[in-house]
DNA sequence: ACAGTTTCCCGTAAATGC
DNA sequence: TGCATTTACGGGAAACTG
């Protein structure tokens, strides 16, 4: 076989749109009944094909296999009408746009063996595109398939799906493309996952996790011995991932700027926090966020020797209803307590030791919420505030980003080219001949 | 033609479910694409015709009429299939359940013809069920007919299609079956408007309008000398019923307890609040509904003769999004303003003379949204308060509602039993044998 | 009964049509 | 171009289903 032959058969290849403002759908997870639009370029340089080459969508686990699948859900498009590769692209291939699709599920008669063990964020499909080549009189069966899909139906599976492509990810490649990775989901180093983990706040709000963050989480992942995560306590049991990512919309919406500055502490335990306080000045606080809202919730905790006894306080966290209407840095500069008839705000030095003022009155300006609405005609301003009723030393402050070690690098890298990148993402052939766009309008 | 035939003829009727909670889609107003239920009563106590009966539900407006329709769209069933009465009622009669029906739009080709000069809410429509029965050798048609439906394709239609029912209620019955009357809407004496309006806060929150609030509403709605309001001016230019069902809506969701009370002036204009809180002892105040936020907002004035000169001042209203966070009694209990270096709580009487916190405290433990959130164990419980930076005599409390002429007394008692009442509601012929219970799911 | 999954549908935003 | 209407779909909750 030529060696022709063999480029032109790998010539087909997925590829996602430009990078999606909308990360609540995030890409490689796809709602059923919500549109998304596929590119198929074909990569080689050779425009006499124009109009030649009919495109046909379809998804790698199709009827044909249908009864050896492992119980794999089947899906199909609403409009899986081929497309004629018809528009030529800038480096001189050509290309085709499926727009408007959407996905349905395929309901299979044989009901039994349909049972799988997989849940349904773990059943990964791919979505391929196939065409034939007529060539010198050769004919040749080019296709492409797109990185591993989570099919959802509805968006409060959208974290557990993406727990499922970071697993993925972590384990697999284009190359090594094991669909049933989950049927028995191998652990993660806890190395790879604390900075699988700090890359979702970098790219969240442009901030990584710092040493003592990372030890609190690994606190509630790593199983034991070796250092390691089970695929289970990460995304099933206790859904720490869960958690986790409720943080992370949390921070995106309202929290981004304080927290690309540094000054949310946000994973400490409670006790730890304590810890810090204790013996640190009067007022000293800090943030953190809570472990038990699931819903994601950031508080403060502060100390208090005003008294013979020294006590740590915590305000009841704050979550996204809240944060809609009053932004942080307003709550805590507002922030005021009675306490033995004398109200005061208990909030002095944000730990270890920058006075309040300093840090927070800055982000008041820019980011309250409120404020914008404060323009209607005649009436007075109003302000949100916070107050509480009635309700005690600290280490260094948070340490730099850890250095990553190398290899892993690499394959971070390539993971974030995927999701992060603005044109296309890492194509799924060495041979990136034709290829094709995706995304989730 | 025999009596019985007559009797017969008429026994298909129309009737709605049980009276539904949720408001916001309200019997009459069907969204497409959304499910509802009609049930189909057979009154007259014939169980013979058990299993005989079919029962074929379809428009009044239906493809043979479909030209010589001025304009309207036409819709179908997405399930259009034929039910037998196939149940017995407890009033000996027979009974088939339509459950699951949802409609969509028929597109008309011929579109030229198909331009309407009403607005989509203004577009009523009849449901239509028939049936034929076999007597005697005698062939009877039987038909039952729903009072009009306004079907609408979004919820943000339905207080336009709300108004349009209303106006048509006012106007018409069942037997002046009128589907064209938006085509030249008839004007209607405030005096039947203002008690209709009455009538909806009262349904709403157990209070209606006293004259003091109605006389502001005629303000807004009333074109100049003959004491009549004009369609367009209800429903189109400003857009003033809109504004009112915000305020309806945010009564019913955030102040059903305060308005019931009485406590809620409302429908005061600015001017007049200043009007009749000049002269008050300084830190009276009133709760009116901001006239200039559209998506319905209440406010506070108060009046501060501290100083030489008496002013009086209003918050910026609030609106549903700070309500679901904050009761207003509430903010009202706790609002604090800062003037010239001091703080106070500048609400003092509720007008005319009651104190605050008689008024209020006593809503604050019962209906505070935040107070049930705050049983988290360990953190000190935070209360949102509102406070201001930097920001003149009255009249009679709230009269009595008006009475009511006689002959309107009908009307409406006619009108409120077609929607509130919890069996059915009048049928929409003389002789209700048969009836068909309808509701939006 | 229950958990995982899907469906339902409001409310807002964006798209479409006229 | 602006307004009227429709479509899209996130997000919370109810309904389903084994």
């Amino acid at each position: 076989q030529p060696l022709i032959t063999k480029l032109i058969e790998n010539a087909l290849v997925v590829e996602k749109q430009p990078f999606m403002q909308n990360l609540t759908h995030r890409p490689l997870i796809l709602k059923i009944g919500v549109r998304f639009t596929v590119t198929v370029r074909f990569l080689a340089n050779l425009p006499d094909f124009k109009f030649l080459l009919k495109v046909k969508p379809g998804f790698s686990r199709d009827v044909e296999e249908s009864n050896t699948t492992n119980g794999s859900r089947l899906f199909e498009f609403t409009r899986n009408d081929s497309k004629v590769l018809d528009v030529d692209t800038p480096g001189g291939g050509l290309m085709a746009e499926f727009a408007h699709m959407s996905l349905k599920e395929k309901k299979s008669k044989s009901k039994g063996a349909n049972e799988s063990y997989l849940g349904v964020t773990e059943d990964l499909h791919l979505i391929r595109f196939e065409t034939v080549l007529y060539h010198n009189g050769q004919t040749y069966n080019i296709n492409a398939r797109s990185l591993p899909v989570v099919i959802i139906t509805s968006s409060s599976q959208v974290p557990s799906a993406w727990a499922s492509i970071m697993w993925w990810n972590m384990h697999c490649t284009s190359k090594s493309m094991n669909l049933s990775l989950f049927l028995e989901p191998p652990p993660l180093p806890w190395q790879h996952l604390s900075q699988l983990l700090s890359w979702q706040f970098l790219s969240a709000a442009q901030r990584g996790l710092d040493e003592d963050q990372l030890s609190m989480l690994k606190e509630k992942l790593v199983d034991g011995h070796n250092d390691v995560v089970h695929w289970n306590r990460f995304s099933k049991d206790e859904s720490a991932w869960i958690w986790i990512d409720a943080i992370l919309t949390l921070i995106k919406k309202h929290l981004a700027d304080l927290w690309r500055d540094g000054h949310i502490m946000g994973f400490v335990s409670r006790q730890r926090a304590k810890l810090l306080l204790q013996g640190k000045p009067n007022g000293t606080f800090l943030i953190r966020f809570s472990e038990s809202v699931k819903g994601g919730a950031i508080t403060f905790s502060w100390v208090d020797s005003s008294t013979e006894e020294t006590h740590v306080h915590a305000v009841e966290p704050y979550t996204k209803q809240e944060l809609s209407l009053l932004s942080l840095p307003h709550v805590i500069t507002r922030y005021s307590l009675t306490m033995r008839g004398k109200t005061t705000n208990p909030l002095i030095y944000l730990y270890p030791d920058i006075p309040r003022d300093l840090v927070f009155e800055k982000y008041c300006k820019e980011s309250d919420p409120l404020a914008t609405k404060m323009k209607i005609k005649g009436y007075i301003k109003r302000i949100l505030t916070v107050s509480s009723n009635d309700p005690t030393p600290p280490p260094s402050p948070p340490t730099e980003m850890p250095e990553m070690d190398f290899e892993l690098t690499e394959i971070l890298d390539d993971f974030l080219g995927i999701f992060e990148s603005d044109g296309g993402f890492s194509p799924c052939q060495e041979t990136p001949y034709l290829d094709a766009l995706m995304s989730q309008d």
